[in-house]
DNA sequence: TTAAAAAGTTAGACTAATCTAACTTACAAA
DNA sequence: TTTGTAAGTTAGATTAGTCTAACTTTTTAA
C-alpha cells in the first residue's frame, strides 16, 4: 500500500523489501507457473484483476529488480530470487490460513481472504510462533503443501480427480481454486479436504463424475468441477 | 496499501472504507486528543513523521469525509464517526497485541508493531474470534483498556507513579509509551503490567522515585519514566 | 502465405500520499 | 500595539500504481 505505499510509514518497506503490490504480482506470477513455466502478461493481469499495461509497467519494474527475467512480447519467468520471495509469501498465506481454521475455528471456505491481508504481515517472529503452535504442518486446508523457512516444500503426488479411473477409491488432498464460490459448492455436495470418496460413474459425454461421499450419499461433480479437485491414491 | 491504497485490489478499501493512511491519521488523531481535547497539526505531523502540508492535505479529505471537524488555523477534533473508527482499530491493536503475548507467547516489548501491522487487518470475524478465544479481555499487555465490539471501553481509575506518595502500594495498570526502548527498560527493572510495587521515596530535587519490585529488589526510576507509568491504587 | 485477431507495448493522464518553497495567520513578548 | 516567530496553508512537484487510446508484434486460421 498497501498501497504500501503508504506503507513507507508502516514498518514495511525497508531497505529492498517489495511493495504490497508488488508480492500479489510474485506470488500469482509463482501460482500461475506451476505449469508450463512461463506465464503470459494476459493471465497475469487477468488473474490480478488489472489492465494489460499496468502488467507490463509492473513487469519491467519487477524485472529491474531481478525478481523475473523478461524480454518483451515474449513470457515471464520468476527468477531464483523471485521464487525465493514467492515461496515465502506462501509460507506466510498457508499458514495463515491453517491458523485461521484450526486455532480461530474459522470455516475453510472463508479464511482465503483473511488469510491474502495475513500474509503480507512483516514478521519472521510472527510467522515462526504460529508455525510451532500449529505444529510444523505440512499442508493447508485446502490440502496444498506449506513450504518451510528455507522454501523448501514437501511435494505430494496428488492428480486432478478428472483422471482417476472409476471404482477406484481416493482422498481428497486439495482444491485448485481458492474462491468461496468454489469452496461452498464443495461445502454443498458434503466434500471436505481429507476426505475419502469413491468414483462411480464417470460419464464420457460431458466429463462429469458421480462420486460416493464420506457420508456415502452420491454427488454428480460438472467436468469443470472435476478438473479442479486433487486427490491422492491409495 | 498500505497502501493497502494499492489496497484497492487486496479486499480493503470497499464502500465508504478509509484507507491504511487515513485509519493511521484517525487511530493517532484519537491517541494524542486523550487529554486536551483538540489537536494540532504539528502534533500530529510530528507523530506521524510527515510534514505539516501532508497533515493540512489529509485533515481537508478526513473532514470532507466527515471523520473530523475542522476550520483551517484551528485544532483538529474527531467526530463520532471519526471516533468510532479509532475505537474500532484501537480495538484490534489491543486485541492483536494480546493475542501475540498470551497466544504466540512473543513479548509484551516486541509485539506493538506487529499489531500496527494487523490492526488494519479488514475482518470482524477475524477480530471476533481472537477475542474470543482471549476469553473478552478488558485490557492489553500494555495494560491498556480494549474497547468492546460496540465501541466502549471500561475505564480504570489510574494515575502517573509520579502522583502516587512514599510509602503507598500499588499495581502497574498501563505504561504511556510504547516505544521498545521504554519497555527494555521497565523489563530490565523487573517491571512488568500487573506487577505490584511499593514507592519507598521520591527525591524532590529531580523528581526520581526509588520503588521496590515484585522481586523485592529496590531500585530508582527517572522522573521521565514514573510520569509514563500508570498505576492502580489499593 | 497472408490477413485478421489476439496479445503486448507505448504514451499520456489520473489519484493518493507525500514533499519543498513560498506565503499567511496567530500569538506572545517587548 | 506592534512585530517577530511559530504554526498553518497554498501551490506545485514527485512517486507508485493504475487507467484509456493508439500503435506494434505475434499467432492463428483461411
Amino acid at each position: 500500500m498497501n498501497n504500501l505505499f503508504f506503507v513507507r510509514k508502516f514498518s514495511r518497506n525497508f531497505e529492498g523489501m517489495g511493495s504490497l503490490t508488488e508480492e500479489n504480482y510474485i506470488k500469482t506470477i509463482y501460482s500461475l507457473s506451476v505449469e508450463p513455466g512461463e506465464v503470459s502478461v494476459s493471465e497475469l493481469a487477468k488473474k490480478l484483476n488489472v489492465k494489460l499495461p499496468t502488467v507490463t509497467s509492473m513487469i519491467k519494474k519487477l524485472s529491474s529488480k531481478k525478481m523475473v527475467s523478461y524480454a518483451p512480447y515474449r513470457g515471464i519467468k520468476l527468477s531464483e530470487k523471485g521464487k525465493k520471495e514467492a515461496l515465502s509469501i506462501i509460507r506466510k498465506h498457508r499458514l495463515a490460513e491453517l491458523f485461521l481454521v484450526k486455532i480461530l475455528k474459522l470455516g475453510w471456505e472463508e479464511v482465503h481472504e483473511i488469510a491474502e491481508q495475513l500474509e503480507h504481515v512483516n514478521s519472521e517472529r510472527f510467522y515462526n510462533r504460529i508455525d510451532e503452535l500449529l505444529g510444523y504442518p505440512k499442508a493447508d486446508p485446502h490440502g496444498e503443501p506449506i513450504p518451510d523457512v528455507n522454501g523448501r516444500v514437501t511435494s505430494f503426488k496428488s492428480i486432478p480427480l478428472s483422471q482417476v479411473e472409476e471404482g477406484a477409491s481416493v482422498k481428497i488432498s486439495a482444491v485448485g481454486n481458492d474462491a468461496k464460490s468454489f469452496l461452498d459448492h464443495l461445502n454443498s455436495k458434503g466434500l471436505q479436504i481429507g476426505d475419502s470418496i469413491t468414483i462411480k460413474r464417470k460419464e464420457s459425454f460431458d466429463g462429469s463424475v458421480a462420486i460416493i461421499n464420506k457420508a456415502k450419499k452420491e454427488t454428480m461433480l460438472s467436468h469443470q468441477v472435476v478438473e479442479k479437485i486433487w486427490v491422492d491414491l491409495y
